[in-house]
DNA sequence: ACATTGTTATATGTAGTACATATCACAATG
DNA sequence: CATTGTGATATGTACTACATATAACAATGT
């Protein structure tokens, strides 16, 4: 056998492989959320490891939020926040270009496809907000604040959507739209706000027209980012 | 003041309160993936803790993919994967229903935003692909079969989208997807497959039409789900 | 002189012990 | 009978000791 079959020894550490255990024994358990988990001593026996590496892999799960722990009380199953980790992450320092270009692009592909969300959710009051945001927008030749009313109206259409998830994972993914904006040089941010549809349009269109109509819009008003990608 | 104002007392443990610190270190310091941090010693003795509890907040780190630990070596920031924790949590036993239900319509408003990037990187190899899923599914009377190609189908068109970070994502939900799925009674099992737009209408679109075209199809396609939220 | 092998210092990995602390259950108290 | 004290218990934190992998360098042999 050539040198080159001979592949690298496990690298996973201690710790990885308890939390691998203990994820396939909760799975195994059907544990669901309330349910209560053995105490640190007995899992570190059950598996013949120390107590410390043990708390190293549950506390990995504490801040998953799938496990809580309470003195005395031992530990339970709690339900996670399937979004809430993720912000640890989504930091244009530590991901590279590529992943944020094609974060960019699932943020497009959303806004292409909430229209009928939008029409299936929207109320008299929500529509009164955009109206809002789009007249201070009309109102300033500050590019700062068009800037700050652009975000705000796409904001705005995720909320209508109804669809809280959909809205925290845009939040979530705001530090790298901005990373991605700010990388534009002066030409190519005149092209964007050349762009033929307004958010006026959009709006009217939200307002007295329908999912096909709107989708159609939107593709025109984000064309200019669909033709850089 | 009354009673109901004492709110409870900071709920976070001290690893909690070191991994913030340290993430704001991190930040502060502007480390990018390559640069190394200070040794666990020298981090536990400037923040007046135990080793024990820098390495529980470490290991999170770790888990995430933001630090990797060479003994000798030290430590060094790397370059996380952000969606390869999500996993942990895609657990429908976990989840609460109205989380998966805002997670399945985000899949719905993904599919209906996806025809640009398909008609923009669409190959005939990846048509010959989704041509053969088709051809399968047709043959089959069989329902689990059916369902398989269904996956299959849909799965290579995230594929053809050419964005590795949508279709892990997708990749992700699917235990949820099928989770949603089984909940339906064979009555609406019936109407789903009653859809007038069928996957074969969909490549044909997607072969010889135009984004607009494909969306609408799409869109038809995804009515009784549309419809079911 | 060069390449290989051995040695040492170092930072992380793992284990074990001790004690602090919060909580529950239950006894003590008035 | 309601409140307050007390002990048992499981987690939280700290500290120590040693194992282990790696880099840098010394020793060795050709």
């Amino acid at each position: 056998m050539p040198i080159s079959r001979l592949n690298p020894v496990s690298a996973l550490s201690q710790v990885d492989k308890i939390e691998r255990k203990l994820e396939e024994f909760f799975r195994a358990e059907n544990f669901a959320p309330g349910d209560s988990i053995p105490k640190e001593m007995d899992l570190a026996e059950a598996m013949g490891v120390s107590r410390t590496a043990i708390r190293e892999a549950i506390s990995r799960f504490r801040m998953l939020g799938i496990i809580e722990s309470r003195k005395n009380r031992g530990m339970i199953i709690t339900r996670p926040d399937f979004l809430g980790n993720m912000h640890r992450v989504m930091n244009p320092k530590l991901l590279d270009g590529e992943t944020m270009k094609e974060i960019f692009e699932m943020r497009l592909v959303i806004e292409m496809g909430i229209g009928d969300l939008l029409f299936l959710r929207k109320t008299e009051e929500s529509l009164e907000k955009l109206e809002k945001i789009v007249l201070n927008e009309e109102q300033t030749n500050n590019r700062i604040d068009r800037l700050k009313y652009d975000v705000e109206f796409h904001s705005m259409l995720y909320k209508i959507s109804g669809n809280k998830t959909i809205m925290r994972f845009q939040k979530m993914l705001l530090p790298i739209f901005d990373y991605v904006d700010s990388g534009l040089n002066p030409k190519q941010r005149n092209m964007k706000k050349a762009g033929s549809i307004t958010h006026r349009d959009l709006l009217d269109e939200l307002r007295s027209g329908d999912p096909e109509g709107f989708r159609i819009k939107m593709h025109t008003h984000l064309l200019y980012y669909l033709e850089k990608i």
